[in-house]
DNA sequence: CATGAATGAGTCTTCATTCAT
DNA sequence: CATGAATGAAGACTCATTCAT
């Protein structure tokens, strides 16, 4: 059939895009083992070439340099991150439940699931150069920010107030800060990865607590 | 007098303690300065030594080398805060108010007079070399280890018990990542000096609430 | 008919070679540009790639590397100038007026409505590869053997002698000499289009005066 | 003697200064040597270092980089050569035989001393990088306004005039040019390091007969 | 003790060239 | 013929560290 002789070459170009795809994974996939293991500045790029089994040039030719690359890292686990945090919170919208869930996914999956992520962003992320430092700001704020809308739904549902104008920024803030630190002392440090799961269910208490602590009206 | 001729050598002796006490400070600042402004592998060792206008070798003299420069920092750091925390507790010993004059401490003094304190402790020290990151995993449970003594005994002395055996320490955890956050988030990122007066003292209500939602007796 | 079926291949085959010629002028005007614009050094591959709308392999397939390219806009040029020049000469042939001709030539056609071909003979094509540089010198020895026969003709013309048997070759260096350094100075880093006028002008006088210098016979 | 005691340090540090600036200049000769042989773009640092005898690192101590090292090179020729030609049309101040003068030193001191400056002057400074132009343009300028000045005393005390207000730079270029071809011409190509005098001679003999040619006065 | 010149291993990055599709 | 992804050798440059003076 000529159709198929016709479609033949619109395959091969898809193949094509899809093996581009997939280079482009290997090779931030290897970047990722290596930097959570050895750290950035420990990895040398050598070594992500040959852990993706491709050349140096090859990282070139989808990376524009070693940055470039980390952030690229950067940008995947944060929004992978927001996904999770942001479906949690349209399960139980509105409510102090969606917040509850919030913590339990991260604690839960994304800390379990994909421990390196967790490390990519909380300890690789920072003190880099300041290219690598705009971004980790960036990708922090836009947590923050979604955190906030959350907990701002969360009051005019519940018709509360918090203390001030300031607070559900305050307290999104606190809150990534509890996640971030929990899950690299938990985690990381510690290996307990089965404390993560007792651990992050008393730090969403934690948090819930601290939340209503802000609350006036009730 | 020969004793005063005695006295002589004794006198330089303590003046060149001194000096080279002043020396290593000097240095150290240096270093703290650089750090805090340009990030641990963005400075070099020829600039810590041209701003502390030694040469590189005085540098070397002083430290081992380029780490052990961090790791000094950090200890330095790491240990005034401790004693800010635990002359905090002391001063209201065994009660939340112990938490609340702690919080109130890290904010309102250590971060507004040492800015780039914090800057090193929470951001320049992490995501180094394993030896640093051994550093930086030592303090950190030390201050956990010191926010859970307190913790523990505002619980024996207010008569009452925690959701787990391992509360104290994830409350801890907790409670140092949201001072970490918070003063990365209201002081070196957003630079609003001011607002982190109010941040801080929303920061300890969120904290204080946090810890009594865990506590279950009355 | 089948004479037209028999002539379309034809016809395509002549199209073809037509479109593989403009290819090949396509690239060389790309690769042109940029080396007058950047130099020879500072140009990749791929941008003179991007710049003709091809691909790299294509540059490859009409060149067989980037020096071939440089080598063939030297040619190219080169055989430009000496084709003005002999024009210029057999103008006015044996005459000194032919070589004020092929002077007022030069400044006037050659440099002001190719000012790249100036810059890429004289200036791009010095100290690279000894291939460029054979190929460089060659091209010079032409342009000189050149001036030199039409000096040598207007010498047995006039009837006059010139100081010694290696004149008219020293002339004809001279020559080049001049029009290489007014070209680059008045075009090139004066930008003073119309003042390369009037110097070309002034240039061709300097050089009858020193032609005559060298007459002995008169 | 305490005095000797007192000088040894100095003497120290005298000859300390003494070797840092051999340094400098073993460098600098390694980087000539192997510029005029192999070219700029053909020779690595690593080539400079292994010639001098020093690590890479030595040579990036003594400069700034390989750009540098070029620029230096250009200096020096540059100054030497100016040098050279300024004393020249002072022996004979103000007269044609200063230009004659300034003409023979070129092609009998300069070029026959240092071959290898004229090919770092005149070939490998040119179509490099930016920085590298500017700084050859720069010396050219200042090269062609001597020229200039010699040829504006020549007429003033001759106490004629010249075809036009630019007349002078014009000829200050044509004399450079002449000079520059020639040298390449004789020297660098055809190795004919006899002919170079009696070429050099003519050159000259050529140089004055233009400009005279371009006075119009007598 | 202080100095600062010297080292050189280690890195990132570029880019001409090739070749399977 | 055209494409452009892949290669990897080559090179510039950095910088922590040492050590003779």
């Amino acid at each position: 059939m000529p159709v198929t002789g016709a479609k033949k070459p619109a395959r091969t170009a898809l193949r094509r895009q899809r093996e581009k795809e997939q280079r482009h994974e290997t090779i931030l996939g290897a970047a990722e083992t290596l930097f959570v293991k050895k750290g950035y500045h420990q990895t040398s790029l050598e070594e992500i070439a040959e852990a993706a089994e491709v050349s140096v040039g090859t990282v070139y030719f989808y990376f524009k340099n070693k940055e470039e690359l980390l952030i690229s890292l950067m940008q995947k686990v944060g929004g992978h991150l927001r996904v999770m945090l942001q479906e949690a919170f349209l399960k139980k919208q509105g409510t102090m439940e969606g917040i509850v869930e919030a913590g339990t996914v991260f604690f839960q999956d994304f800390c379990r699931s994909h421990p390196g992520h967790a490390s990519i962003f909380f300890r690789e992320s920072g003190g880099r150069s300041a290219r690598v430092e705009t971004e980790r700001k960036r990708l922090y704020v836009k947590l923050i920010s979604d955190l906030e809308k959350a907990l701002v739904r969360v009051r005019s549902e519940t018709g509360t107030t918090y203390l001030s104008a300031g607070s559900e920024e305050l307290m999104a803030v606190c809150i990534l800060g509890i996640y971030e630190r929990v899950a690299e002392y938990y985690m990381l440090w510690h290996d307990r990865a089965d404390d993560i799961t007792e651990a992050g269910r008393e730090a969403v208490a934690f948090t819930v607590a601290g939340i209503q602590g802000l609350m006036t009206g009730r």
